[in-house]
RNA sequence: GGCCCGGUAGUUCAGUUGGUUAGAACGCUAGCCUGUCACGCUAGAGGUCAUGAGUUCGAGCCUCAUUCGGGUCGCCA
């Protein structure tokens, strides 16, 4: 090992292609890999922000080569020499034209053999990656994307500030919230027994200070829910947060489509189209079967309800009677592919995950038209559904009945997805953002008997659907939004009730006592009551945003130090 | 909490119907090599087949349990 001396680093590998060649330079990293060639040796130097070739040959003093030849992978090393175009280049890395005739190389610390190699190219377990997770981040692509996170996060915070927004710091130990994910626990030492929570949102703080008169509120913000891990949620994330006073809808939108535009221009070099498509939470439900819809792709829903209500067929006629549907999807030109095999297999997929009933099919190649249901349908109901359904040779048509005309939608939702997938049917290199808008203000659920918020308790109604909070909660339409970016879910936030009577109305809707209210969101009710300007926000998941952008497809890739599926950390073991 | 998938050399994997001494590639070690860039060539080291029990004349392979990891549903206002 040696030290430094007075060698430091004047330039990163990625500088090497705005430096004149002959220029004197000293880069420093990792050793990736060397080539000793006998007489001439060649060492790849690694730093963050790609590799630079070291050459030693004829020039080269003995000791010095000798000192090369010893130098062995992941060591670090800063080397001082003389910038020179390569006599056989490659276009494989970056700086591949060039390489560094060396003159002085630092030994500046050994490196036992990693337990896996550092490259991109290899794919080790998960589990051993993230044991030495220090060690996987200094593979390049992980570099990359950390770099790509800030940019996005430093464009981010450029728009926001240069748009008036003030980055105000919210408390991480709050008081624990009633409705929602299970809150993170941390106990209060001077006061036992006692509890706080970490936030799931700033949600109640940035409400808060519209009513102080910050005007517009950001924060880059960690928050925490203690929940079930997947592979695009962590149990600490990090949010844009933002909040705005004087505005409705349209306001709040017409704002974060600048920032997305920008962030996609900043980031990606890519123009999108502002304004954003819009669509309903019932369009998207209808057509889609999901609240995120991914519209890459088509294979949308039909309701075939009013063809076969009255049909042979019980499982549909059955489930019209009910109350609820029958939607299909024409998996178009897929009959070859989508074989009966591989409908058995997504039937259980829709049986298994879905809580569908079944999965009826038609499936019409050259060969023959078989199907698990037709035989039960009249000759004019069967033209009616292939009229309706644009069904012809080389189509699949696919059909969930169920009285509830929710499984119908998250069972073909999901299929829909599925195939898409599986057979490629849409252009991977394509971005498609769109709002949904007007989602449901309550959920009705059936464990507790009562109304949820949908969104939160102080999201605030349509105004034409003012007087259903309490004559139909159901139908209640809310000022909530989210943006869905190639069928993921990046954002989603609402206008905020600002008037404590309709304030009131919402809690008894979502069956509060005034008491209990009271308990929970006194401080917030109470605030106001003094005065509370009509506002809105929103939020992003920074890291589901850094993976849309970078089509990536676990969380875990854009985080430094993620937690694994039992949200522990292997690293270092917490908790 | 339910369901599904996986654990074989340092790494990524193969391993036939249960049958002799468990293989390959990369990495590692040593030697040779003056333009490589996944350098090449030669040789070598490296294994409690996740753990435990069972079935069997015989188990990497079959059974059960445990454990570790992954996916997914519930959950995620």
């Amino acid at each position: 090992m040696e030290s430094m001396g007075t060698l430091r680093r004047t330039h990163y590998a990625a500088d090497l292609l705005k430096t004149p060649v002959g220029a004197e330079i000293t880069v420093a990293g990792y050793v990736a890999r060397s080539r000793d060639l006998g007489n001439l040796i060649f060492i790849d130097v690694r730093d963050v922000t790609g590799l630079v070739q070291l050459a030693f040959g004829d020039s080269t003093p003995q000791e010095l080569f000798n000192k090369a030849k010893a130098v062995k992978s992941e060591n670090v090393v800063m080397a001082k020499g003389v910038l020179r175009e390569r006599s056989s280049k490659t276009d494989k890395i970056a700086t591949g034209a060039y390489e560094i005739d060396v003159t002085e190389l630092r030994h500046l610390s050994g490196a036992e053999l990693p337990p896996f190699e550092i490259r991109d190219e290899i794919n080790v377990r998960d589990d051993l990656a993230l044991t030495y997770r220090y060690l996987d981040l200094r593979r390049p692509s992980m570099a990359r994307t950390l770099i790509l996170r800030n940019k996005i996060a430093m464009c981010a915070r450029n728009y926001f500030y240069e748009n008036h927004f003030i980055d105000i710091e919210t408390p991480y130990l709050i008081k624990s919230t009633p409705e929602g994910a299970r809150d993170y626990l941390v106990p209060a030492r001077l006061h036992p027994g006692h509890f706080y929570a970490l936030p799931q949102s700033p949600q109640l703080y940035k409400q808060l200070l519209m009513l102080s008169g910050f005007d517009r509120y950001f924060q880059i913000v960690r928050c925490f829910r203690d929940e079930d891990l997947r592979a695009d949620r962590q149990p600490e994330f990090t949010q844009i947060d933002l909040e705005m006073a004087y505005v409705d809808i349209d306001d709040v939108l017409a704002v974060n489509e600048g920032f997305l535009k920008r962030v996609f221009k900043e980031v990606l070099g890519r123009d999108i189209e502002t304004p954003l498509r819009r669509m309903t939470y019932k369009e998207a439900m209808e057509r889609f079967g999901s609240d995120k819809p991914d519209t890459r792709f088509g294979l949308e829903l039909t309701d075939l309800s009013d063809l076969v209500k009255d049909s042979g067929f019980s499982v549909f006629s059955g489930a019209v009677a009910a109350g609820g549907g029958v939607r299909a999807i024409n998996a178009k030109g897929l009959a070859d592919r989508l074989t009966r095999k591989e409908i058995d297999k997504l039937t259980e997929l829709m049986k298994g995950h879905y809580k569908a009933k079944g999965l009826a099919y038609t499936r019409f190649t050259a060969d023959a038209r078989s199907s698990s249901f037709e035989k039960f349908l009249s000759p004019e109901e069967i033209a009616a559904v292939d009229a309706r359904m644009d069904f012809a040779e080389g189509d699949v048509l696919l059909i969930v009945a169920d009285a509830n005309r929710q499984i119908t939608y998250d069972a073909l939702g999901a299929l829909r997805v599925e195939l898409a997938h599986k057979y490629g049917l849409f252009d991977k290199d394509r971005f498609d953002l769109l709002w949904i808008t007007e989602f449901p203000l309550f959920e009705y659920s059936e464990e507790d008997g009562r109304y949820h918020a949908k969104h939160h308790p102080f999201t605030m109604p349509m105004d034409e659907d003012l007087e259903l909070v309490e004559s139909d909660p159901g139908a209640c339409r809310a000022k909530a939004y989210d943006i869905v970016i190639n069928g993921t879910e990046a954002g989603g936030g609402s206008i905020r009730i600002n008037d404590p009577a309709l304030q009131r109305r919402m809690f008894k809707a979502l069956g509060f006592t005034e008491e209990r209210a009271q308990q929970q969101f006194g401080f917030l009710i109470d605030a106001y009551k003094y005065g509370a300007p009509p506002h809105g926000g929103l939020a992003y998941g920074l890291d589901r945003l850094v993976m849309l952008l970078l089509q990536l497809d676990d969380i875990r890739d854009v985080i430094a130090f993620p937690k694994i599926q039992n949200a522990s950390e292997l690293m270092s073991g917490a908790p």
